[in-house]
Parts: C-alpha cells; structure tokens; sequence
DNA sequence: CACCTAAATGTAATCGATTACATATTTCTT
DNA sequence: AAGAAATATGTAATCGATTACATTTAGGTG
C-alpha cells in the first residue's frame, strides 16, 4: 500500500508538505501543490484513516442512532443523513437501539470509541430526561423527541400544533367522538396527546385516550377493543404510523368501513396511507428535510461548538384524505 | 483520556500484557488477567479504535453498501445485519447508491479507505456484470444480486421459482392473459422476467413484458398505458415492491378494481400489502433471514479467507390474497 | 541437580498520518 | 539596503495501540 512517504518522495517535497496540501490548511505553493496532487494521482494513494485519526484526535464519521431503521420515517430521516455526509466526504454508522436504554448506551459508547465527530440521535423517553450535551465527547443533534429546556440542537415536529390540526379537522367533519390512541412511553406520544386534549376541550368534548406500547401489535389490540364497544366511537385517531397500521389492520379484521362506520386519522405520510381505500387522512411529516437539517444542524456545531443551540420546530402538513370524511357522505377518491 | 500505560501502571504489568489480556489471544496467567481487568474497570478505559487499526490493519467494522435504503426489502436486511453485527461488537458504515456506478465506486472506496472488514453490498446490473472478488482489499457478500460462475459468496432469492409459482397461480385462477413489469436494468427484474416466461410457455401463452426502470413512477405510468388498451389483460403482475405500488396507484387513479377488472400480483410482503383491499397476492422474501445470512456468511469468510463460496437461495412464499382471486367469484377478506 | 522446554512477561519497534517547532526563503518597510 | 514580517518548507515528535523479539520464570526429565 502506498503511503503518504511514496508520495512526498515522488513529489520531492516532505512528508510535511504532502499533508498539508491534502489537508488544505497552511499555505503552500501553487508548485508544489501541484507536484504534490500530480503524485497522489499517479501512485493512486489514499490516506490512512486510522492513522489520521489517530494523531488528528477527529474522525470523519458520524454516527445515526434511531430506535429502528425500519420505521418509515427513520429510514427516510436516515437517506437524508446518509445523502448530505456523503457528499461531505463522511462516513455515516448506523445503529438501532429498540428504546432499550442500555442498547442506547452501549451505541453511544460505540460513538465514542469510533471518535465521531457527531451523532444525529432519537433519544428514548428515559434519556431524553437526563440528558446532559456534555456528558458524551461529541456534538449531539436530537431529531424527532425533545423536551423544553433541554440543552441541545434538535429537528422536530411541532407536535401539538399537529394533532390540534388533526382533530379539529375530524370535529368540524363530525366526529366528536374521538379515541386517541398513542404510545404511552414516547415523547412525541404524549405531545401529539396534549394538542388533541387542547381541541377536544376548545370543543367541550371528552377526551378518550389510551396509553399503549407504541407497536403495530398493541395498536391492532388496543383498536380492537375499541371496536367491541358500543356504540362504536365516531373516530379513531392514531398518534403515530406504526399505530396508524395497527388501527387499519384491527378495521379490516372487524370488517368495518371507512369512514363509513367509524372514521380514522394519523400521522405519517406513508407510501400506502393514500392507496388503502378510500385514502387516510394523516398528517405529513417533512421527513427528509427534518433529516437533512438535522445533519445540517450538526456540521454547524462541529464547526462551531460555542454557538448558541437552536431547535427547528417544522409544522406538518394536514392531507385530508376519505377515512376522515364526514361520515354520511361519500368522499372522493381520496388521492390529493 | 485514560490509555493502554495508564492501565498497565495501575495493574503492575506491561503494556504488552494488557494488550494480550484484551486481545485474549497468547497466553496470560490467571492473576495478571485479573489485574488487568480489575484496572481496566477501576480506570474505565476503553481502547482506541484508530491506534488499534492502524497498528494491526484490521478494523472491527463493516460495510453496508445498497441502493436504496427506504426500499423497504434493504430496510429489513439492513435491520438484521446491523442486529447481528452489534451482538458482535461491530460497527457498520451504511453507504446508499442508487444503482449508480461512479457512487457504488465511492462507496467502496469509502470502505477501503474505512478498511472495514467485509461489505454486504448489493451490486447494480453494472457492477455485478464485472465484478471480481479480488479486486476489493476485503471479503463482499452479495445479497439479492446474483448471476452464475461469479466467485462469491451470495444470499439470494430463486427468483426464477418464484416468478414461475407466481404466474402459475395466476393461471390457475384463470387470468391467462398478463402483463409483466419488470426491471429492465435490474438483474432480479431479468430473473423473474424468465420464470415467468417458462410459465407462460408450458401453458403456451404469450409473454407481455414491459421493461421499465424499476421505479414507482414508472411502473405507474406504464400500468396506466397497459389499462388504457381493450380489451383489458386479465392481470398485472409486478417483479418487484415498488413496481407493485405504481400498479396499484394506477389501478385506483384509473377507478378500476381488483381482481374483478384485473387481477394483481406481484412482489415483497410489504405491511401494507395485506390492508390494500381485497390483500394483494405476493411473494414473500424472507428478508431478514436473508440479511442474517447475509453477514453470517461473512463472518465465516472473514474467519476463514480461503474456504471455497456459496451462494444461499431461499425459497420464497407464495401468500394468496384476494387481487389475485378468480374473477368473477369474490374473494375471502384477503388476510391468511 | 543440571539441563531442556514451554510458558509468561517485558522492551522497543512499528503502523501512517498530523503538527509543533525550527529553519530557509521571499516580500515589505522605512 | 538592512531588518522585520510573512510565507514556505523540512525535521522529528507524537498519537495509542499491536506485536516481533528478547528475557525471565516455571516445570519436567533423566
């Protein structure tokens, strides 16, 4: 393998040059650059990242660490990173954490080790409450889950906002009788659940809420209950796309209609929202930008770790599909 | 920051001796190795990644190059593969290529650079027709992606038995006359293309075939041309996920329903697949299956260069929902 | 008990870059 | 034109581990 000595001595510069002119830092001249480029092209050589990081004390990677990739909207936040680091020449280390607390711990120290120069990190309830910007070596973007207060940079939905617009929507349709099913250990759960208790109380109306595990499973059982009762309520509403799933799955089980029987409403814009008849009424998140703001956020904190935090609250987009429809009326065919 | 000379002072041995109890390799006495743990706990350290990858020139991370992350198929792989690799105490780098060469090469290169190793990549057409296994500095295990007489290890769908079992059913449901999409440029769109040709041909029907990029947008718009002519074929069948969501949002732009105006049928258990009235008929890949024995494989590999390569082909499974029903009678509610 | 072998440990070289410091060269001031 | 300041470059120390080699210690044998 060709090192940076190959390349000082075919240039005739010192190994002190070759670094500096790939580093772009200290001032050389326009000859010796040239020298300099012109031998790393024809030997072909490529730095060792090991030893850069060694001595430099900094790596180019970040780490990504979402609670799993396999939620839609993670994945797309995940693109987003993936796209803007590439480009920027960095390499991007993924990890899962499941919300388990010790898996969370066990990716940061991971981080840590690998000497990123930063993490884009979905914080579990649990850490969210201690978290401490200090206490890791490295700059920390939040995206996702925040709380007040918290000292750290962070991308997020405005929440509440959003599910205020939700309901309201699903109340000026009619349905007064709402359960709010959402994911009791989740931030951004509880704070979609705060802005639906804030329209249902502008209406005098009685909130109905039920706090479970924030899985597809345990929304498909919880909906299901919900079903049984009588007189079915007027609408479902889901705090998050993967509940959103559980509540579609538990209708079509009863073999209930949309909005026809009862009526539903969610968040995220998933690829199949607008294809289950007759549409579902969700509210979009930007995902990819809030990913890309996000890695956005942290290059500027690398570059400028004294610089004041800032969080970007981006607002979500109402789609008014059929499953929110008033009920009564046939709606469109549900793809705007 | 605590290193290897801190510990060894702490436990009264040399550096050496350290290193060998961490490394757990050459033999150490039982009291030296619990000094050096007992250090190694009281001190908190912890060792540094790049001094160990630069002296020993190997690193405990691995690659993860695919096209496409949010394609929900390398979501679930991507899963299972960083699963197994953090049970393992191995970092994985994530690189998305889009089936584009020069950033397939970037990728690559990003991983030598990074010297990861071994990579779980999935080739585009291009890069799978050239490839040689020699040519990396380390180990590659190719998933989805395969082509005969290439020297390397491999997880692979047979995808020929599947398109075969798909169009047969379809056959004997009565839609004798389908339209295949497929992926042109894509070698698993080519693989299905010939099971489904066999099928078609041992019932001496004719093969409609359309090669498109294997895109949403257009299996979409080249499902809207095939439903514009008359008489309408009995089904569309789709060689892949995302052809088959463009299927379907042509079939609902088009007010046309399954199977009664056409039948569907296609590819990936996706979750929304079954919620899709009446469930949309499709192979299913066992994805993280495919994903474990993906990095299994390599992991094998890397603990032993010289054992000769397999390839794994796994079967896929045929869920039969309602889009592919015989027309004319209805179909159950579409979920096995 | 002397000798040989095997096991355990230590010393120091090494991996390949960055960078502090020293030195040489050029440019600017007065 | 002399000296100061700025620019360009080189030499060598350094990052923190692994590991080749040397050395010591322990164990077994005739």
């Amino acid at each position: 393998m060709v090192n940076i000595k190959d390349v000082a001595k075919q240039a005739g510069v010192s190994v002190a040059t070759v670094s500096r002119v790939l580093g772009g830092v200290t001032p050389v001249s326009e000859p010796a650059r040239l020298k300099v480029l012109e031998a790393v092209q024809a030997l072909g050589y490529r730095p060792d990242l090991a030893a850069r990081r060694l001595r430099s004390r900094r790596s180019n990677a970040i780490g990504l660490v979402v609670s799993d990739i396999r939620n839609p909207f993670f994945t797309e936040v995940s693109r987003a990173v993936e796209d803007v680091a590439f480009s920027h020449q960095l390499s991007v280390i993924l990890c899962n954490t499941d919300e388990d607390p010790e898996r969370e711990a066990s990716c940061l120290n991971l981080m840590r080790d690998e000497q990123v120069s930063g993490v884009i990190l979905t914080p579990s309830q649990r850490l969210l409450g201690q978290f401490r910007p200090g206490d890791y070596g490295f700059p920390v973007v939040l995206v996702d889950r925040y709380e007040r207060g918290i000292e750290a940079d962070a991308v997020l939905l405005d929440n509440f906002d959003a599910a205020q617009r939700l309901t309201e929507h699903l109340i000026s349709q009619g349905h007064r009788d709402q359960v709010f099913l959402y994911g009791a250990d989740s931030t951004t759960g509880r704070q979609r659940l705060e802005g639906h208790r804030a329209a249902m109380a502008a209406h005098q109306l009685s909130v109905r809420a039920t706090g479970i595990k924030p899985r597809v499973e345990q929304a498909r059982e919880a909906s299901l209950a919900a079903l049984r009762r009588s007189p079915l309520p007027q609408a479902l509403v889901a705090s998050s796309g993967l509940v959103l799933l559980g509540i579609v799955e538990a209708l079509r089980e009863s073999g209930l209609t949309m909005p026809g029987d009862v009526a539903v409403a969610g968040f995220d814009n998933m690829p199949w929202t607008r294809l289950v008849e007759p549409g579902l009424t969700v509210i979009a998140q930007p995902t990819y930008e809030m990913g890309r703001e996000a890695i956005q956020l942290l290059l500027q904190r690398i570059n400028d770790p004294d610089k004041a935090v800032r969080q970007l609250v981006l607002r979500g987009e109402l789609l008014e599909r059929g499953s929110s429809a008033a009920s009564g009326r046939t709606p469109g065919h549900g793809m705007p």
